[in-house]
DNA sequence: TTGTAGGCGTTATCAC
DNA sequence: GTGATAACGCCTACAA
């Protein structure tokens, strides 16, 4: 914190107008009760003196929630920027100020913001890679909204992301369109998101793979992480005629790994990612996708705090759906 | 602003643990003039009633710069994330929070951003579409930094990147390898921002080019706009050789004009972009570009508001080389 | 129309 | 070790 000069309060201006502060008050405020004249020269000597009122003092006076904080790993993968604008969407809808910081996906960095901002803002709304609890869930806690949720909200609120329905719709695409060897990228090495496999292993089980353990493998959330397990899956399975991918980002990677072995997509090995940020539109081919709907996440989870700071006590956490995009790499 | 429901005070917790508010005080801030026990008893006592500490009364007697504002045009182009990230981090070494918004690019927001977020934060830092003066100048006006200088700073503060250097470097290697009928995407009708075109011409002049007003036509700062805009060129100038855009974003829009029209890059046509997004190492082939270090901007913005905010009056704006990064397109 | 008093939640200062 | 008291900057009554 670096100490500001001084600046100059009600009463400033109040000296300097020749006035009580009082009526500076009005004439800042706008008030019907004050004389235009008087009202002028108050607002020349604020302007002169270079008065602004303090938010402190007025938030004491009238408090209002007004500001919301937001947790993020990063904003390398577009689709944290997309959510961060659905977030400031909606929360300008509520007149609230949204601030923004990263946690690198570090758990201890996760932990530690969560309990840096609960003192600077009203509530909280995190994408964290942990799945544990990040506070207590004693009452004191800060209201936090959570948007990793895979099981049942811990404390707090959250929306629950329909995980399972996009995967289903995605493996029974690439089923519908021939696959029998499909592989998936997975990051749950780096995060605690282990739904996506799980549906990937389900919904490929319900149609009769044997989907085996040699047919997953880890990657970093990078577009390099993405090429470099494409390449070992290639390595390891070179019948594979299907990527399912943790997000978009890793599918690039993917598409990158297959143009370097000149195989061609979808003919030869279709792929397949989730988020459905733009940056799949923009790839060669185009990339399928999990698309989520990142404005309309920005509003549930705006909806959640405006629920947990009304109220008291943790509320329903909301849900939202995916739908599958089929473009071309499919 | 909805109204939370009341939070518990300090002096529910003294009520509580039968000491003065005082003591709480001194418990709640770990402060050595207390007995353990009786530290214990309030601590307790403040997690069972849900006792956070106000900081805007904490604000108002300790008052301290703890968050500045940034105003962007929007979160779709991967530059401004970047740009946020680096502002974060820079702002994180200050400790102080970093509350975004978005404008949309539209003057009007811009300058109903300036004056909604001055009473919400200490210092904003901006980039915006317009280059006319966003405050009075006055004194009374809030710390600005402006991250789209292209002339002499207005007021308050600044980063001036120095273009000129980066796009008569990304001319001359176009020219060096080989281009001679060069054109411009341009688009400042869609913002301000003219010493990019204005260095292209320049360059290209000095290398006894003579790029003709035709040769330079407008886009929207969009993948499809910069498509639809190298369209226009490839018609209009089928020898075209290479493209020089605006951003990063219409240049891929560029590539993939080309692509559709079956030509070569870069050996039919050459294509250089501006900002060095991580999006031109995705795209096939990868993007030359002339590229900003976001971090650093984010460094220097800050450090540029943080000298607004101590000293009195305007600061002497800081500049931002560019570097070309030569890749695939060129 | 204008000014005075009280209080918002917190911390610092000074007694006890 | 603990507790009053003042002060931070502002706003909403209420009084003049």
């Amino acid at each position: 914190m670096t100490a500001p000069a001084r600046r100059p309060t009600i009463k400033d201006v109040a000296r300097g107008a020749g006035v009580s502060f009082q009526t500076v008050s009005r004439a800042i405020n706008g008030k019907a009760e004050i004389d235009p004249e008087t009202r002028r020269r108050v607002l020349e000597v604020a302007r002169r003196i270079g008065y602004r009122p303090s938010r402190h003092a007025r938030a004491l006076v009238a408090p209002a929630v007004d500001t919301i904080g937001v947790i993020v790993p990063d904003m390398v993968n577009p689709f944290y920027p997309a959510l961060i604008q659905g977030l400031i969407d909606a929360a300008a809808a509520h007149d609230w100020r949204v601030v923004v910081t990263t946690s690198d996906g570090r758990p201890e960095a996760e932990a530690r913001l969560v309990t840096a901002m609960s003192g600077q803002v009203d509530a909280l709304i995190g994408y964290f890679n942990q799945n544990g609890p990040l506070t207590s869930g004693d009452h004191d806690d800060i209201a936090l909204v959570r948007l990793d949720l895979e099981g049942p909200v811990l404390a707090g609120g959250g929306v629950r992301i329909e995980v399972e329905a996009g995967v289903s719709a995605a493996v029974d695409h690439l089923i519908q369109r021939g696959s029998r060897r499909p592989v998936m990228i997975d990051c749950s090495s780096t995060c605690d998101r282990v739904l996506r496999r799980e549906s990937f292993l389900a919904s490929t089980a319900r149609h009769g793979l044997d989907v085996g353990e040699d047919r997953v493998v880890m990657a970093e959330q990078t577009v390099a992480g993405g090429e470099a397990a494409a390449a070992v899956l290639l390595d390891r399975h070179p019948d594979v005629d299907a990527f399912f991918a943790f997000n978009d980002l890793v599918a690039v990677g993917a598409l990158r790994a297959l143009q370097v072995r000149g195989l061609q997509i979808p003919d030869d090995c279709a792929v397949v990612g989730f988020d459905g940020i733009p940056l799949g539109e923009l790839v060669t081919p185009s990339l399928t996708s999990v698309r989520l709907d990142t404005h309309r996440l920005g509003v549930l989870a705006v909806d959640q705090a405006a629920r947990l700071l009304a109220g008291h006590g943790d509320v329903e956490p909301a849900a939202l759906s995916c739908e599958l995009i089929v473009r071309d790499s499919s």
